[in-house]
DNA sequence: ACTTTGACTATAA
DNA sequence: GTTATAGCCAAAG
């Protein structure tokens, strides 16, 4: 058990943290960590997150756009969208609709 | 220890 | 509306 506390480890508990049918952006997660403007590092730690116990609900994050970005990296192109769908999120043309009403801040929803 | 990367974001043209 | 470029930062190779 020499795992040391990561910011990986972080943006997986905020990740978990995201209701069902809700959906959340990097940017928001990394900002909620304090590390605003390493989005970037958010989505690499949704890379290792199936490494990660419990699996991260990593179909919940979408960029900022609410644009699925990171669907390639599920088992198949469209699950992302499939799970999306299944917590009765509308997916069109790879962008959820209503993104802006769907969407979760963990800074603001979960810090307050 | 250094280089490359990467599921992003913001601004500019 | 799009495309291009820069900034960003921490982990993986």
């Amino acid at each position: 058990m020499s795992n040391n506390p990561t910011f990986f480890d972080q943006v997986y508990e905020v990740v978990r943290h995201i209701p069902y049918g809700r959906v959340s952006t990097y940017g928001a997660i990394a900002r909620c960590l304090g590390a605003a403007g390493s989005a970037r590092m958010v989505g690499w730690a949704m890379n290792t997150s199936h490494t990660q116990m419990p699996p991260v609900p990593a179909h919940r994050v979408v960029n900022r756009n609410g644009l699925l970005t990171g669907k390639h990296h599920f088992g198949s192109p469209d699950a992302m969208q499939q799970l999306l769908e299944a917590e009765g999120i509308v997916v069109k043309n790879n962008q959820v609709q209503q993104f802006e009403t769907l969407f979760w801040d963990p800074a603001k929803e979960l810090e307050l």
